[in-house]
DNA sequence: TCTTTTAATAGGGTGAGGCTATTAATCCAG
DNA sequence: CTGGATTAATAGCCTCACCCTATTAAAAGA
């Protein structure tokens, strides 16, 4: 059975009338008259009883009929969503972001993606830098949000920057000082991430710490940002954070810049060689469109 | 779009690979590489990504698949549908039926039907005699129980007779004798159904009146039945009823047969002439079951 | 670099689906 | 009841789409 004998069965069921339906599909009547017994013999039932001069459905006709309308305009359907599908305006995208992702350019550019395309599934997943890269090679996420550099063969467009502060405890002695020097905090107690959440950054901490001639007391290792600023609150230690934390208006905790140069955290975005999805394609485009309208401003 | 397309394309992208995929489905490899370039084609739509030596689906095309494989199970439903709609096992069916129909044969037939074919759609409609015929020539109705004989040119099938009793209150004089004659009911109050809903009923009652010189005096006329029988006991008259008014035993009635030959009420099943339902057929030969069933017990 | 794998291309045959012309059955009008 | 009109079925033919075999070309791996 093919869709062409529906469309036939369907022109002759609603015609009632060979001649007509025939006409109104485009094909001539014994031609309809032989498909119609085609598709009744492959059914092994009669959908039609006609007379030379009247046509009626059967009781199995009329529930067959019901069917090929439903079926025909479902496979319409189906041909219009593969084709907005193709131009990326339906289907599925699965983004990975990291914390301070989150906190800068992540919620504006979804929430711009998602109004130019409603019909777009969005899944975020939060995880750390290396945890996306292996998640992008494996196919679970198309997309992701994360700090480079990494190693792998993705592509990379970097979509924003910001240097790393040092977060105090309101009473501690260096909140007088405008800014601070790393040799300051060579006898502080230290609460930083774990070095697999970032190592690139890690590295950067420890080796600015090292050029000031010292190795940094950790006191505790966590994440997120705000869990750490939290522990700053509490007198645990300082930190160094992202400067987007300081929006998060804590009490208890003041920031401040370091006068030698600060390690800088990027955030680029982040997708598989091959660009094949035309939804992830809308989305490249989308964030391009997103920086271009933020240099703008 | 024809449904070779889609199965053609269900085969590649589940095997994704050419030749497997056309071994599968009993063609050649250069054949299914062109039919499904001619999909892509037809749709605009690149579904596979494939190099000389690796196929993969597309999004859209991964979008397609999943489309294409629930089209092509409903196409196969509906093959199975309509085979099961000719053979009477699906489909709907209005019954007519009187009231005397629903205190005899009428339950316990259409309760064979339901057990033998569950997926047939029954709706029942009280109506008398004229009306079902009227619904049977609109095809609104497309099987009746009611009373013959009717003129039109329907097919019936006799089901069940029983004669008319004479309903007495309890405390009436004549509920002493054994059976009635007709002549002592010429000085009685009459209940009695409308003339159009049973006009040969009707008219035999009348006769057999007149044949024993009186004309009844009707103080009532009411339907259905069981009504006639709640004025009877309430002292308001006598009635003619069907013996199958008996099995409702309501107190303060009795009946009492005629020693005169008693009109007799006919059951029969109604159909019109072109018999092309599969659902009527298959009722029509579960009311012959019944039938030959009950005559041999 | 050579072999293997595999999709695409080239070229050809045949049958299904299309056509026109005609037939046969049914209905209606006179 | 007969002749004309209507209309589905039949007959006969044609062509293109679908399928075939044989080959090519590209990519991966040894």
């Amino acid at each position: 059975m093919e869709l062409r004998h529906l469309r036939y069965f369907v022109a002759v069921a609603q015609e009632l009338h060979f001649g007509r339906a025939a006409e109104h599909i485009g094909i001539t009547q014994p031609v309809l008259s032989d498909q119609i017994r085609r598709l009744e013999t492959l059914l092994g039932v009669q959908l039609l009883y006609r007379t030379k001069r009247v046509v009626q459905l059967t009781e199995p006709g009329r529930i067959f009929l019901a069917d090929a309308i439903r079926l025909l305009a479902q496979a319409e359907t189906m041909i219009a969503t593969v084709q907005r599908a193709a131009q990326g305006a339906v289907g599925e995208l699965t983004i990975g972001y990291t914390g301070p992702a989150l906190y800068t350019v992540l919620p504006e550019i979804v929430r711009t993606f998602r109004d130019r395309y409603p019909n777009v599934e969005l899944t975020l997943h939060e995880g750390c830098t290396p945890e996306q890269e292996a998640a992008l090679l494996a196919g679970e996420i198309q997309v992701g949000f994360l700090h480079p550099p990494i190693d792998a063969r993705v592509h990379l467009r970097e979509v924003h920057w910001e240097s790393m502060l040092v977060a105090l405890p309101e009473h501690h002695p260096l909140v007088s000082q405008p800014s601070v020097s790393i040799q300051d905090l060579a006898r502080e107690s230290f609460i930083l991430f774990p070095r697999t959440v970032g190592p690139y950054l890690y590295s950067r901490i420890l080796a600015l710490c090292a050029q000031a001639g010292f190795s940094p007391r950790v006191v505790q290792e966590v994440t997120p940002q705000p869990t750490m600023i939290g522990l700053v609150a509490a007198g645990i230690g300082i930190a160094f954070v992202s400067a987007s934390m300081q929006s998060i208006s804590r009490p208890g905790v003041v920031y401040r810049a370091l006068n030698e140069e600060a390690p800088v955290l990027k955030l680029a975005v982040a997708w598989t060689g091959e660009v094949k999805s035309p939804v992830l394609q809308n989305f490249l485009q989308e964030v391009d469109n997103w920086l271009s309208n933020s240099k703008k401003i």
